[in-house]
RNA sequence: CGGGGCGUAGCGCAGCCUGGUAGCGCACCUGCCUUGGGCGCAGGGGGUCGGGCGUUCAAAUCGCCCCGCCCCGACCA
């Protein structure tokens, strides 16, 4: 294609409201435009872009013997009331009314569509298992639209839905998109982490996350570079980095003692002379409608989805100031569990082997030293804290990782909650009525290119791997005007597309510079430039990755290119 | 939803404090010139100053209300 009839809006500037390199770059170099908060239109190059990565998800997709279909993005709220999520979804569903009042919403995921379409058609154990998916545009009302294309409101994904007569072949559907999404990954030269995950609202048993590691995520992980062990921060189990004050020995009986206006760890700290580490935090939640008092390392953090998963409610919230007043009889601030029994108390792992901590003594302003837990007070003991920084592995002791990711993919063991609530049911071999077991599984696809030019990208724009990128090569003569260059580079860039490349002719009467830096800009991996050298018969290639430069007769270069574009479509991030 | 910031030409910004009818750089158009890393010269086009109401002889500028966008937090498959 030639560049004069293309419309590539590149910026020499980046638009203010840009803060993150792929947003940056995405408009600085005319892939994307924004339409409103989480809404952008997609130009000719992110276009293409999103297209390859499609034609890469499509492939891997029917070598798992996926098919695709396509469902509607507007549904009637009946649907979504018959599982119950038209109420647990909440403010996140873009939800409208048509003519005759009736409530519709704007698909943001499919389980419910899927399931229904089965029930009407699936009969018998011999029309599984299957699996469909399809790439469609989701709607989320997303509290906070952000970061370009990293948090949108609209947005494409491809998502997938397998039906199985049981556990096992769940287990071979849900272990096929595992290997397919890696190769997916694979060959859009992300570096990723699968990553064990809550499942969430989804509901389920297993699931787990493909996440880039990049600060521009929002996603907190942990993992070993040891053993390879890696979880989602929330899921994540990790031995405790030891005190770093040593408990002091002996059996001593708790002690009161007056701490004016010190109310949070590092106050009391400070007070005390003492770590974090050496103090209990105290929580009052309610769960089910009932009070919990859940005591934790000082320096630690709770994991709502581990207390939810002990308590069975994932509704839980914290206790309302009023209600922690009249049950332990003080602020928050000064609350500690010994003495209390009017509520169960549940104690971080953490805490077991411990003695004489610090903590509250349910009166304003005052603490406790001295307290240990099975002996001035008793708990359950369960793992609720978050993976903490210094942590270690519990496989292999080595200290883990604990880093910002995005999440670009995720799959999910539902089990049978869908085909259940939706009355999805076939017959087995013996007759019986069973309802079949679903998992789900979805990829976003502007994440996956997102991701890709925050993890390859330098000064002077984009380096997207040659498998995503929009276009494989872009011939620059220097100058255009000369008749010699203007003629070479016409032949090679028709010598590349006969190659096979998606090949670009850079045929704008501009001075070299600006076509240089708008090819690094919009980040196709190789150029080809046709100058001065063009007299001795040679013209150059560029790697625009390795900045690289090599001489080529004008004969070889497209051929050269083709080559290495063949054989670079893995490319994988620097480590 | 809470906190903060911003809204003036396509992009980046100044002007606002101290009211007097809008400016700079880049981009764009025309001509000349130039052609190895966002050239040079000359001429030119383009703005409801986010919107509404108010104060005033006079509002981009002051006041009130609203809208939008960005960032932090809350929220979130």
């Amino acid at each position: 294609m030639l560049w004069t009839k293309l419309f590539i809006p590149t910026l020499r500037q980046t638009p203010a409201e840009a803060e993150v390199a792929s947003h940056q770059l995405l408009l600085r170099a005319g892939y994307i435009r924004q339409l409103s908060a989480g809404i952008y239109s997609y130009l000719f190059l992110a276009q293409r872009s999103l297209r390859k990565i499609q034609t890469i998800v499509r492939e891997e997709m029917e070598a798992i013997g996926a098919q695709e279909i396509f469902l509607p993005a507007l549904h009637p709220a009946e649907i979504w009331r018959e599982s119950g999520r038209w109420d647990t979804m909440g403010e996140n569903m873009f939800r409208l009314k048509d003519r005759f009042q009736r409530d519709l919403c704007l698909g943001m995921t499919h389980e419910e569509i899927i399931t229904v379409l089965a029930r009407g058609e699936l009969r018998s154990y011999k029309q599984l298992p299957q699996i469909w998916y399809q790439i469609q545009t989701k709607f989320r009302d997303e509290a906070r639209p952000k970061s370009g294309l990293l948090r949108l409101r609209q947005f494409l994904m491809k998502d997938s839905y397998s039906f199985d007569l049981d556990q096992a072949g769940l287990d071979t559907a849900y272990d096929k998109h595992y290997q397919a999404y890696r190769r997916i990954l694979d060959r859009c030269g992300l570096d990723y982490l699968a990553v064990e995950a809550h499942s969430g609202a989804m509901g389920g048993s297993q699931s787990m996350e493909f996440v880039v590691v990049s600060e521009a995520g929002e996603d907190l992980v942990a993992f070993c570079k040891g053993c390879g062990y890696a979880a989602n921060l929330e899921k994540a189990i990790s031995q405790p980095s030891m005190p770093e004050v040593e408990d002091p020995a002996g059996d001593l009986e708790p002690e009161r003692f007056s701490t004016p206006g010190q109310k949070t760890i590092a106050d009391v700290a400070a007070f005390t002379g003492l770590p974090a580490s050496s103090q209990m935090k105290s929580l009052v939640l309610v769960a089910d409608g009932r009070p919990v008092l859940v005591m934790l390392r000082g320096d630690h953090q709770l994991s709502e989805p581990k207390f939810a998963a002990v308590t069975g409610d994932p509704e839980f919230r914290p206790a309302h100031a009023d209600e922690i007043r009249e049950w332990l009889g003080a602020e928050a601030g000064s609350l500690g569990p010994v003495g209390v029994t009017n509520m169960p108390i549940l104690a971080d792992r953490a805490l077991a082997g411990r003695r004489n901590m610090i903590t509250g003594a349910n009166e304003n302003d005052y603490h406790l030293r001295h307290v240990t837990l099975g002996e001035d007070f008793e708990a359950e003991l369960h793992d609720l804290r978050l993976a903490a920084v210094q942590d270690e592995c519990v496989h292999c002791g080595r200290v883990l990782e604990i880093r910002k990711a995005l999440e670009i993919g995720h799959i999910f063991k539902l089990g049978c909650k869908y085909s259940e609530s939706l009355g999805l049911r076939v017959l087995n071999a013996d007759g019986t009525e069973i309802a079949p077991i679903m998992g789900s599984y979805g990829i976003g696809i502007e994440r996956v290119l997102s991701a890709a030019v925050e993890l390859h990208h330098d000064q002077d724009g984009m380096v997207l791997p040659p498998s995503i990128a929009p276009f494989d090569v872009v011939v620059t003569p220097a100058n255009n005007a000369d008749e010699a260059q203007s003629r070479a580079a016409q032949s090679i860039y028709e010598a590349c597309v006969d190659q096979g490349l998606d090949a670009l002719l850079d045929d704008r009467d501009e001075r070299p510079g600006v076509k240089f830096k708008d090819a690094d800009l919009i980040g196709v991996p190789y150029r080809i430039t046709v100058g001065k050298k063009l007299t001795n018969g040679m013209v150059e290639l560029v790697e625009r990755r390795k900045r690289r430069t090599t001489d080529l007769p004008v004969k070889e270069a497209a051929l050269t290119v083709a080559g290495l574009a063949s054989g670079g479509e893995g490319l994988t991030a620097p480590a």
